[in-house]
DNA sequence: GGGTGGTGTGACTGGCCGGTCATATTGTAC
DNA sequence: GTACAATATGACCGGCCAGTCACACCACCC
């Protein structure tokens, strides 16, 4: 954790510190990630690094909690038209949130990707319950209802369903973006959002139907496309 | 490329760098691999590692060029039921092979999943044709040819679904042999294939019903599941 | 004025790094 | 044996690193 000195800084220096910070994570792994190049680029004295931050490791975990926050802003920020969304309705909410994520905050969904890199278990085993469950558990409590809602098959293996989920989620979102091409800079602005582009929603259409269609119970997708 | 001294090595001495350079490769990525604790590992001097190799990157490419080997042996190694493969038996195939090689070669497979996360372009357009491919476009050719033989779904858009494809090739397997558990040992000591677990071929079947079912034209998955 | 506590600073230390090179050793041909 | 090439060696160099620390600065209070 971040120093009360850190605290007490005007608000400006604090931003410049990050910004530096983001920029050496989002090009380097926490590993070879140099206090050195930091506290140049922030144009602040290695000494005081040392007073805001006990280490690297330290201004890495503030940077997470930094982007914890803004994943959240994202998602608040995508249109929710309904307060019950449906089953893979919520599924590609999530999605989109990945995709918009990625767009905004390229440089700390870099950030992201390192970390996930460098955590290498694929799963664990919940102590208390004996239940397996991947990553964070997101995709695991989706499947489970949507299995008690008859949205999803019955046969599904909810943990690896929810691994396959989390890795698609984790590893999609820069190859959308690329697909979206020349439109990102305009979402990246704030002038469009994916869910207006139609370009978007038609990867998004197609991905989701890959997925509803392997996952529902009875999947009406695509039935329509044949008979046309 | 390693130099001719190093070919002129007994064998003994190469295979010493050889495993010494794969278990620095296995747990640093390239960017913070050290020559130093491969010549020490090794038991070499360092000025011959340079009468060797021109620098590290050159050791690694020969390690990937060792892994690419190893991979096609694994390949090679699984049975071939039929000449022709049907296209879902094809992918089936070609998880199975990701799976078997994460157990028989672990820190080779780490190896991969290091450079993989280094190349950060999600996808290239063939300058020929203008053609998008996503990875080295073996997903791309056998979702092509899925559709002609009119087993997966015209609908589908084959970039997106190749991508997709490879990242679940890419982040799957050190899932499940997660999940297959202690059985792992067995397979890597070659008493076992994979192949002839059933735990592990329940899961794969689980697996391919969900893609299968997401792909296909006209998907027959679990139908029966159902109607029990 | 003087005292005190919070903050800023950058030269310095010790360590690890990649890479070099003069020298030593070994192998081979005669 | 001699001569010559191939190979092995590790001390050494300059560079970058994380982390420290003695000192400087500044604001506030008495």
């Amino acid at each position: 954790m971040p120093t009360k000195t850190y605290h007490n800084l005007p608000e400006e220096k604090r931003l410049k510190v990050e910004r530096a910070a983001i920029a050496e994570f989002a090009a380097n792994p926490l590993q070879s990630a140099s206090v050195n190049a930091i506290v140049s680029e922030a144009g602040i004295a290695k000494g005081s690094f040392y007073q805001y931050f006990e280490n690297i490791d330290d201004l890495h975990g503030h940077i997470l909690s930094i982007i914890y926050k803004k994943k959240i802003e994202v998602i608040n920020s995508l249109p929710l038209d309904s307060a019950n969304l449906d089953t893979f309705r919520y599924l590609r909410r999530v999605l989109q949130a990945a995709v918009e994520f990625q767009i905004r905050h390229p440089d700390l969904a870099s950030i992201e990707r390192f970390r996930r890199m460098n955590s290498n278990h694929s799963s664990s085993v919940d102590p208390e319950t004996g239940e397996r469950v991947s990553g964070d558990g997101r995709f695991h409590a989706f499947l489970t209802q949507g299995i008690l809602h008859d949205d999803i098959a019955t046969w599904v293996d909810v943990d690896m369903a929810a691994f396959m989920l989390e890795i698609i989620e984790g590893g999609i979102a820069p190859y959308l973006v690329e697909r979206i091409g020349d439109k990102a800079p305009a979402i990246a602005s704030g002038k469009l959002s994916s869910i207006d582009d139609p370009t978007t929603q038609d990867l998004f259409d197609n991905l989701m139907d890959i997925l509803e269609a392997g996952l529902a119970r009875d999947p009406q997708i695509r039935k329509d496309y044949y008979s046309k």
